[in-house]
DNA sequence: CGCCGCCTTGACCACCATCAAGTGGAGTGG
DNA sequence: CCACTCCACTTGATGGTGGTCAAGGCGGCG
């Protein structure tokens, strides 16, 4: 029904403009999504960790409007999109339903991310992105006590948050200073995530996890 | 089977938080999606006009994250939830294609407003707006001769790109300098479409219109 | 007439970008 | 085993975009 491939770091999974007929499934590490602009710069958009859906989209859209990039090295399943119309027509319910919850609680995240870079200073940003991380990935059990695999280089968390590669260096510092985080050998702990919440003003109700397990 | 009320600029279609039991549909003027900050501010993540969406998303991801206020008087239909239920039940072909469109559509004008509140300048964003609007509205003509009713106040525009309010000020200032546009008596009219659309880089298609007026 | 919301303008300064140089570890080849 | 390279990270200096504070103009409306 669907193959799995590796994806290593810095390759597209999809790149803008592609109507691919696949849709993608993450099953190991990180990608993302970006967008590049003239001036040769990037804006990541989201990033995709195990389980997310990469590009529902096209199954409806036609064409990708955003490319998808591997961060880390990655395991991806390559799912005909055939297979995903039989899926929908056939169980309508409870797997359109799947569907509709993966793409809305991804809008959910890209709003949050909005007022991040809109109206949060850079280093409150980057604490509510960690936070954020956390959550996400405490609810697939791929972080325990507070730390994870995180082989994100800070040129990337640059393009994330919308702000330059040295400024991010920077504010990590400030964040470990705090003793909030350490971040060594690719692999975020977060110390004291009550602190890293409160100074983050982080709210989860955004990611629906509550729901998401249930489902 | 749905009925339409007004509801007047300022005032909130939905809260954050809230469990709805009505779908609401755009029918005239102007909306959109925002969050408050514990420090008072506020962030508009997407304006709403008419024909779209409000909140497809509380069918299933039961609340709402966000909240949804008018910018202007606006008449918005109110569809009962079950409504919606049946008519993805029974027509599962079309309608739901059609909610999948609508919503979609909007992640991807999210993915959009992030890059240029990561990437670009405050001019260019404003100028990008502009554009995105223009092609928007001309799509459901409410658009003509690149000039539309433009109710929005330099405040809501300031929470909408995540600049201040002085600075939009001047930045509107700049533009209608360089003969790009003109904005007077709420309404806004674009002189020059060539040159604007090129200082914003604008590319129109994240906006999927020629698909969306197809289906 | 007087208030209120919105727009406008000026002065000052901070956050963050940019440029530039340097450190250090991992991998590669001689 | 030691250069050598490459990449990610680090640090410093400088400046610009845009924030904040404050005051004033201007039109609409009660």
């Amino acid at each position: 029904m669907s193959d799995v491939r590796e994806v290593p770091a810095g390759h597209d999974v999809i790149r803008e403009g592609d109507r691919p007929e696949n849709v993608h499934v993450m099953l190991e590490g990180f990608a993302c999504r970006y967008k590049m602009l003239p001036d040769g710069g990037r804006q990541i958009m989201a990033w995709l960790a195990p389980g997310d859906f990469c590009d529902l989209h096209i199954a409806i859209l036609g064409h990708m409007d955003h490319g998808i990039s591997a961060l880390s090295d990655t395991r991806i399943a390559f799912v005909p999109q055939a297979e995903i119309d039989r899926l929908t027509r056939d169980a309508a319910g409870a797997l359109n339903r799947a569907f509709w919850w993966s793409t809305l609680v991804d809008e959910g995240i890209l709003r949050e991310w909005l007022v991040g870079m809109g109206r949060r200073s850079a280093d409150k940003q980057l604490a509510h992105l960690f936070c954020e991380l956390l959550f996400r990935l405490r609810s697939v059990e791929v972080a325990k006590n507070g730390s994870f695999h995180f082989p994100i280089t800070q040129d990337e968390l640059a393009d994330t948050l919308g702000i330059s590669a040295v400024h991010v260096n920077r504010t990590l510092q400030q964040l470990r200073a705090e003793g909030l985080i350490t971040l060594e050998n690719k692999r975020l702990t977060v110390l004291d995530e009550a602190r890293l919440t409160a100074f983050a003003e982080f709210d989860p109700n955004y990611l629906h996890l509550n729901k998401r397990t249930r489902s």
